[in-house]
DNA sequence: AACAATTCGAACATCTCTGTTCAGGTTCCG
DNA sequence: CGGAACCTGAACAGAGATGTTCGAATTGTT
């Protein structure tokens, strides 16, 4: 039954490791980008070299842990209505990202440190064309400026959030007001520029 | 003539060695900020041992090349007329920031791997007070909105440029076209909203 | 029960970087 | 010119981290 380029199925104590480590990767990795693999293995219920036998190098297990993280929050805001109104879409969609960038903002920290950068940003394919695609129809129907690029305001929009998240790890914003914050800087940037 | 406390002056060599080592220091890590030591003090044409000589750690030596820099910074925005129109001064207070901050990008980042959080907030303390002295009169005379608070304006205007930064060193964006995206991008986030 | 897959810790090999020591040479400064 | 300050390269010590090897024990699968 096995075609020859399958691989046997893991056992069930080996699948078991993996993902604990896999969580305790992401746990340790969210309070310490620079953490070291002692320190995973060992949340993880685990020995050092087993983690090894899993995954072959720090970099692929980091690796592995942010396409997850990724693909978890790419699930997430599927649930996110971006239809009607392109700036009431905004507000949901900004509502729905906070809190993912928030929690995870350590996490990307790891990943610029031992990822490509062209392989961070593949990663971040399937979520970066939702907020594309509402820049882009929101355009189209004149809710959002056309004289920025689709891609600048992909970055602004990344780029808002993610400053929002460091002003309230340093104390300077709270965590309720982030979100109402983001929402008034980026609904501002984003409408049409009256005198045109 | 030596007060009991005033170190006696340092010699000549000493004070042209730790001259280019300041600034041999401020190139590699402007080019990569994880570059070694020993790799400064080749570039400073001057022994290892010698860069240990003056300064006593990696951390203090990238802590006084950063401090420099944010001093020579805070002196070309010296420069920069804040006076008038608040809009049009900030166009020029960006067209001024821009370059720098492109331009010493990675250097932020090493400081950030060696530097505790509030020294570098500390080392930008000059700068930030003319933003922020800009942004609160803009307030003041009703040129730019009251509902965000200043730090968050502040932190977004550092925000924006940084990522025009980013943006152009990825390819997506041309060095010419930054400024004036900048300057689209937050004088609309500034702008007094309408329907108060 | 038997076999293979998996795990374990401890030890080992390496690597890279930081920071120090030393002994001798050079440069400055009065 | 004489002494102190300074520089030098090589070598050393040490901290951490990664990744590997080993033999023995354990656990899942059939």
């Amino acid at each position: 039954m096995s075609s020859p380029t399958a691989e046997r199925a893991k056992r069930a104590d080996a699948q078991r490791n993996i993902a604990a480590i896999l969580e305790a990767a992401r746990d340790c990795l969210v309070e310490d980008p620079d953490v070291n693999v002692g320190e995973i293995a060992k949340r993880a219920g685990v020995g050092r070299v087993t983690l090894y036998g899993h995954f072959s190098s720090r970099a692929e297990l980091v690796d592995a842990v942010f396409a997850r993280t990724l693909e978890d929050s790419d699930h997430a805001l599927e649930a996110v209505d971006l239809s009607g109104d392109p700036r009431a879409a905004l507000d949901r969609l900004i509502a729905s990202s906070w809190h993912i960038v928030d929690q995870f903002r350590s996490l990307l920290i790891a990943a610029q440190r031992s990822m490509p950068q062209e392989r961070i940003r593949a990663t971040h394919e399937r979520p970066l064309r939702r907020i594309s695609g509402l820049i882009a129809r929101g355009r189209d129907e004149g809710s959002f400026r056309s004289d920025l690029s689709v891609e600048w305001m992909v970055a602004l929009f990344h780029s808002v959030v993610h400053t929002a998240a460091d002003e309230v790890n340093a104390g300077r914003l709270t965590d309720e007001d982030a979100p109402r914050v983001i929402s008034a800087t980026l609904q501002a940037a984003f409408a049409p520029t009256s005198h045109m």
